[in-house]
RNA sequence: GGCCGAGUGGUUCAGUCGGUUAGAACGCCGGCCUGUCACGCCGGAGGUCGAGGGUUCAAGUCCCUUCUCGGUCGCCA
């Protein structure tokens, strides 16, 4: 039995007529108009061609088989009496002189419809992800994400980077996110961990003089769900560059990424050019009330601390008072009763409201609390009649955080007020090195405690005889931010285990404990390390940008579901006792609370 | 773990104030149809209304418990 082909289902043309041919697929659709006269749908990763079949012999062996069955059609081309302009094969149809069946649909009734699988419940997608996949609306994500990993490859072996793999099962790290775990057969009690990422390998491997490294990397993560978040595994396009500082990085992915938001996203003729701005961290806080501003809206929040006080109106006493003025702004009351339930849900905090009529009245809301500084309200806020202004208060975080989700809602509900179909790229710099921790009140890493602080050992030294405030410290730290996500992390790395210790030291921790936490990194870096700069854009976060997808799950091939579950292949599944007993692990049934 | 939403033939959904035999579209099965392409027309099968309990003369609908899925917060150095 020959299961080749002459030509896929995606390339006859009118000028293929006469040719005799074989074409191979799924059987898509039968569409039967007269007896022993029907059309036939083949589909293949290229395409769909037409059958016709126009014999009792044809008609009996198409209705043998059920559709999504693979068949072979071996026939000669024929132009089509009634063409179809929509489809690229639509000039053309295929005269079988044989049908043949090639793996066999076992069902006449599938969990979804394969055109419209998107539609069907995303549990059934996922059990059936097989035949999910065949959808082309669905497939097309996927051939995406293979263009777009293939088109990092070669930009970043463009810039001189060497793609070096690095280990899978290592050592647990004892910091940031749940580990996955591995038991080691031979160790008994002791453990593997998947790499959150590869961040201390690529370190070590610029101390060995690897100057640039990349890596498509995947990192585990036992960590929940979100919508732009996948349970368990998700890739980073992980690089570091050695003998290198901030400057080199930014400009290093804002020349691999904008060619390829450009010629694959979306919106590829709306891209933020090269360089991106840079606003530093306690400026995209005080301005978007996040550090990953949504730059599609053109809102930012203003300071009326000052001028919300003495008021009469409770919440803004004593507190830090933002607002985000909205002009033009037509949305109904019912929709702004909506906007502070949802801010409320997303932070917890109340917000209030007030509107500047086409009379230039302040009506609505907490009008006539701030009746008495109407004028300097609308100076600050520089209101035009027909506005509105939310108000978020509260310690200076919460204030800002509150209007920051503020801000993103009023920008998606004021369409004039948000450029959608655009990519608005740009840095997020100068990230504070240390944080006073909620639980325990004490000086903390505020992110992570490998990035260089700005200014080097002097700093720490000015914070730790007390003539500066720790708090003021920052760090060599950047997050690339496009349309609201945070799309990428890095930051100049921390080489100087001088530094690095002083660093440890002022949140109450010394040399031993960056030996303990980070043994080969502390001593790598005691033999001579170049100083050395990194970042890791999120591949399956960069390719929900491009395709558009608000879930991340549409861009990964076989992704799991919220509770980290892959129910297709039935993960994670029980054992045998064998093979517990191998790694001397003993299962003990949680005890009935 | 908290909060919000959803769960009704194979699929996606409707189902009013609790009241007749739980409907529609697509799919499936049968019939008709020689130019369809989301083919069309006629007919048919297919439902423990997620599960359990309760209120009631009567529950898909109201109440309680629980399960599953999604969203979100916590979490994600």
């Amino acid at each position: 039995m020959m299961q080749s082909r002459t030509h896929t289902c995606g390339e006859l043309r009118l000028e293929d007529a006469g040719k005799q041919v074989r074409i191979v697929g799924w059987m898509e659709n039968v569409r039967e108009v007269g007896s022993n006269f029907a059309f036939v749908v083949v589909r293949d990763f290229y395409g769909t061609t037409q059958v016709v079949v126009e014999t009792e012999e044809m008609m009996k062996a198409v209705k043998a088989i059920n559709k999504e069955s693979t068949i072979a059609v071996e026939g000669v081309v024929r132009e089509r009496a009634s063409k179809n302009p929509k489809l690229p094969t639509g000039e053309i149809e295929v005269v079988p002189e044989k049908i043949e069946l090639l793996g066999r649909c076992r069902y006449n009734e599938l969990p979804f419809e394969i055109n419209r699988s998107r539609d069907a419940d995303e549990a059934t997608r996922l059990k059936y992800r097989f035949l999910d996949l065949r959808n082309p609306a669905v497939k097309k994500n996927i051939i995406l994400r293979c263009q777009v990993v293939a088109e990092l490859r070669r930009l970043m072996t463009e810039h001189g980077f060497l793609e070096i793999t690095t280990p899978i099962l290592t050592a647990s790290s004892p910091e940031g996110a749940r580990d996955y775990l591995v038991p080691a057969r031979k160790h008994p009690g002791k453990f593997y961990a998947l790499p959150q990422a590869p961040q201390q390998f690529k370190q070590l491997l610029m101390t060995s003089g690897f100057d640039r490294y990349f890596q498509i990397a995947p990192c585990f993560r036992d960590e929940d769900a979100r919508g732009d978040r996948t349970p368990g595994e998700f890739y980073q396009l992980d690089m570091e560059m050695a003998f290198a500082e901030q400057n080199d990085v930014l400009a290093v992915l804002e020349d691999v990424l904008v060619p390829v938001f450009e010629k694959y996203g979306l919106y590829g003729d709306r891209v933020t050019p090269a360089p991106f701005r840079r606003i530093p961290y306690l400026e995209a806080m005080e301005r978007y009330g996040t550090d990953k501003p949504d730059l599609r809206i053109d809102l930012e929040i203003r300071d009326v601390t000052a001028l919300a006080q003495g008021l009469g109106f409770a919440p803004f006493e004593g507190n830090t008072v933002k607002a985000v003025p909205v002009s033009g702004f037509t949305a109904t009351r019912k929709q702004i009763d909506k906007l502070c339930a949802d801010v409320e849900v997303q932070t917890a905090q109340k917000t209030c409201w007030v509107r500047l009529d086409e009379n230039g009245e302040l009506v609505g809301g907490i009008a006539k609390f701030l009746q008495p500084v109407k004028e300097q309200l609308i100076e600050a806020l520089g209101l035009t009649p027909g506005s509105f202004a939310g108000f978020a208060a509260g310690k200076l975080a919460v204030a800002q955080k509150t209007a920051g989700v503020l801000r993103t809602k009023l920008g998606q509900l004021c369409p004039e007020h948000m450029d959608k179909e655009q990519y608005q790229l740009c840095w997020i710099v100068d990230f504070p090195m240390y944080e006073i921790g909620e639980e325990s009140g004490e000086l903390e890493f505020c992110h992570n405690p490998f990035s260089m602080p700005t200014g080097g050992l002097d700093v720490l030294l000015k914070a730790e005889r007390g003539e500066i405030d720790p708090l003021t410290i920052m760090a060599e730290q950047y997050d690339l931010v496009c349309n609201g996500y945070e799309s990428a992390s890095g930051a100049v790395r921390n080489h100087d285990p001088e530094i690095m210790i002083k660093a440890f030291e002022l949140v109450r921790l010394g040399e031993e404990d960056v030996k303990k936490k980070f043994p080969a990194m502390y001593n790598a870096f005691c033999y001579g390390a170049p100083p050395h700069a990194g970042a890791a854009p999120g591949v399956d976060r960069i390719i929900m940008l491009l395709t558009g997808e608000e879930s991340i799950r549409e861009v990964i091939t076989f992704p799991m579901n919220q509770k980290a579950q892959d129910v297709m292949m039935g993960a994670p599944s029980e054992v045998t006792q064998k093979q517990l007993d191998e790694l001397h692990i003993a299962v003990t049934e949680k005890e009935e609370e």
